[in-house]
DNA sequence: TCCTTGACTCAGA
DNA sequence: CTCTGAGCCAAGG
């Protein structure tokens, strides 16, 4: 639902960054939502710590709402796993399954495989 | 007003 | 590899 936790110093230059990244995703390749907090420019006044702690939930937060140009199916947990339930869950297995992702029995993908090496 | 519930990750066991 | 609990905060019942 609504759940913000703590929001990042600059909510709306935060989301931007965080959307800005994962366009940057090719076709066929996933990323967690740890991994897209790590490229994100650590925002000033918050210690590498805390923002370790709380930022893949503000990626999180950024995702629950993001421009139709922005591959929302791409981002996944830690796991390898998709952190939707529901049809929105299935609707993101599909968008994948239609890029080439394979899926675990246990509904993981994996990461060794399929993760995104990074804008570089 | 209290309790539950989240688009999360990491360290332990 | 799987299962717990901690860290944090706000909306809804």
């Amino acid at each position: 639902m609504a759940q913000r936790y703590s929001s990042p110093p600059d909510p709306h230059a935060f989301r931007e960054a965080v959307w800005d990244i994962v366009r940057s995703i090719p076709p066929g390749s996933v990323a967690t939502y740890g991994q897209i907090a790590n490229l994100v420019k650590i925002p000033g006044g918050i210690s590498p710590q805390d923002y370790r702690a709380f930022a893949p939930r503000w990626v999180g937060g950024a995702m629950a709402s993001c421009p139709p140009d922005v591959p929302w199916q791409r981002v996944i947990n830690s796991q390898g796993k998709i952190s939707l339930s529901g049809m929105a869950g299935a609707r993101q297995r599909e968008l994948l399954e239609s890029e080439g992702i394979i899926f675990d029995e246990r509904e993981r993908i994996d990461l060794k495989q399929f993760a995104w090496v990074g804008p570089g």
